[in-house]
DNA sequence: AAAAAAC
């Protein structure tokens, strides 16, 4: 069986790749290497989690070896789709070159550039560069392209997916005719096929069996929901993900859960949060800083829920994650492939569980149908019930804490929007009996207490002085402790929600009195709910609203 | 139909 010592690297490079720990290239390695150290174009067709990084990173070193850099001329550079992912090709650099005194730059967009310059300006043999930010330099001068000898294109079937085509093509016409090009994809795509026939001199072609698409080593579920009413489906979602998360017990030990959409990561973050989960979460808005602090702490294992939007769905290299969550299921079966192979990695066991609603039913059979199996259909763990079980919410309730539950249950009624008044002065369950209303909110309010009703107040100590938390359902307490970010959405959600409808059927229900009641509305609020920030905050914007108009 | 990436 082929060595890395077997593969002509530079010595300096083979003695970085023994001191971390390898001896045997994998499959691409094995096959990409060797061509690329004979200076030809490579075309390897490989998913993430293969070794790829490795198969560009190790021919590279050898080959700039020879050669010293100069000032604002790069001599390779290594394109990635996303931040994160270059992150990690530099840091697999700066692993394998510890032993030369090869220097790489890494740049990637949402930090400034004022270091980044300083590199560019000193001289590096290696550019890490996301598109977008590589161009922005280029176009400021700070860079000159015409030294390149070895360009690598990594994952470039998303590059396509997130329409950097266009940019990719360009930095290749940037680059000199004959330099030397490694490119990567786990699938050809006809737009890829027409790419590399353009920019790619006879390369050798070199792909690796797709991976099964599902690890055998994965265990995947299935939690068919459905939710009592449409307007409940996100609450029931984040009900049945702990519910999930929680019959896991010990065998959790941490996860990646994936939703479809930013605005619901912050979300269920945020409400896992409250429920004590140690949570954060990770997509395209945040801050970079955050995302990089984030990742780091979910990769030291000091974060154990990572809640994430696909940003995170490819590539990423989290060695040891037990769990992957879809609380979304994914509307590319591709992407499905790609999330849960973020478990069982390296041969270790891993489950990926996700849940369904009925609207994910297209998602679903694509996914099936592309990983050629059903995926076995699971049970909540006890105390929830699923298939036409409408609602998911625990039917049970635990008398002791029943007048909390019945209170958290009036109170949340529009809490998680701001949209009590709305709600409120809407007639009430026109559409539902009464009594099965209340019940789907009693009993989370019910449960939440006996899960970790603590925590939360533990974790947020500083509003304890401001308002009552105890006397709130927990669903409630976090809209005014949650950081500002999350405010924004909170507010902007329900501001939407009063445009749309809220102040309009209230103007209906109440007529005019609506417009004069500026100074009448705190008294009524007082009156009904707890005199929290919310209802303050919210008192005070509607107010305002009402004057004007 | 959504995410990602430049400022």
């Amino acid at each position: 069986m082929t060595k890395f010592s077997d593969l002509k690297l530079d010595p300096k490079v083979l003695s970085a790749v023994a001191e971390a720990g390898y001896e045997t290239p994998t499959p691409i390695q094995a096959d990409a290497i060797p061509p690329a150290l004979e200076g030809k174009d490579v075309l390897g067709i490989a998913q993430t989690g293969t070794g790829k990084t490795a198969s560009f990173t190790l021919p590279m070193l050898t080959l700039l070896r020879r050669g010293r850099a100069r000032a604002r001329m790069p001599r390779s550079l290594v394109l990635c789709p996303t931040r994160e992912l270059a992150a990690q090709v530099a840091e697999n650099f700066d692993l394998y070159a510890k032993n030369t005194k090869l220097t790489r730059a890494l740049l990637i967009g949402g930090v400034s550039f004022g270091e980044q310059d300083k590199l560019i300006d000193k001289g590096v043999d290696v550019l890490i560069a996301t598109p977008g930010r590589l161009l922005d330099h280029f176009e400021r001068g700070k860079l000159i392209l015409t030294d390149v000898k070895i360009m690598v294109v990594d994952e470039a079937d998303r590059m396509l997916d997130m329409g950097f085509i266009p940019d990719i093509e360009r930095i290749f016409q940037l680059t000199p005719f004959t330099r030397q090009t490694l490119f990567f994809s786990a699938t050809m795509a006809p737009e890829i096929e027409r790419i590399t026939n353009t920019f790619l001199h006879a390369p050798v072609r070199v792909e690796v069996a797709r991976q099964a698409t599902t690890g055998a080593n994965i265990t995947q579920k299935l939690i068919e929901v459905t939710p009592a009413r449409r307007d409940q489906t996100a609450k029931t979602k984040r009900e049945v993900l702990r519910a999930v998360i929680e019959g896991e017990g010990e065998a959790c030990t941490n996860a990646i859960i994936f939703c479809n959409r930013k605005v619901d990561v912050d979300i269920v973050s945020k409400s896992l949060q409250k429920y004590g989960f140690d949570a954060a979460p990770i997509h395209g808005d945040l801050d970079q800083s955050q995302r990089t602090r984030t990742l780091e702490s979910f990769r030291e294992g000091t974060l154990k829920f990572l809640i994430a939007s696909d940003v995170a769905a490819r590539g990423l290299d989290v060695p040891a994650v037990s769990h992957v969550f879809n609380y979304d299921l994914p509307m590319h079966a591709e992407d499905y492939v790609h999330r849960i192979g973020r478990t069982g990695r390296a041969g270790r066991k891993g489950a990926a569980i996700s849940i369904y609603v009925p609207a994910d039913e297209k998602f679903l059979s694509g996914i099936e149908s592309l990983i050629e199996q059903p995926i076995p259909r699971g049970e909540l763990p006890e105390g929830f019930e699923i298939s036409e079980g409408a609602k998911t919410a625990p039917v049970k309730r635990d008398d002791a804490k029943g007048g909390r539950g019945g209170r958290g249950g009036r109170s949340r009624s529009g809490s998680s929007s701001n949209g009590e008044r709305p709600s409120r002065s809407r007639k009430p369950r026109e559409d539902k009996p009464q009594p099965e209303a209340v019940e789907t909110k009693a009993p989370e309010a019910a449960k939440a207490p006996s899960q970790k009703v603590d925590t939360p107040e533990e974790q947020q100590p500083e509003r304890k002085s401001e308002r009552t938390p105890e006397r709130q359902a927990p669903e409630q307490r976090p809209a005014a402790a949650a950081p500002a970010r999350h405010d924004a959405n909170e507010s902007d959600e329900s501001r939407n929600r009063r445009a749309r409808g809220g102040r309009g059927r209230r103007d209906r229900d109440n007529g005019p009195n609506v417009v004069g009641m500026g100074d009448h509305v705190p008294d009524f609020l007082t009156r009904s709910f707890r005199p929290g920030l919310i209802d303050s905050d919210e008192a005070m914007s509607e107010t305002e609203d009402s004057a004007e108009s």
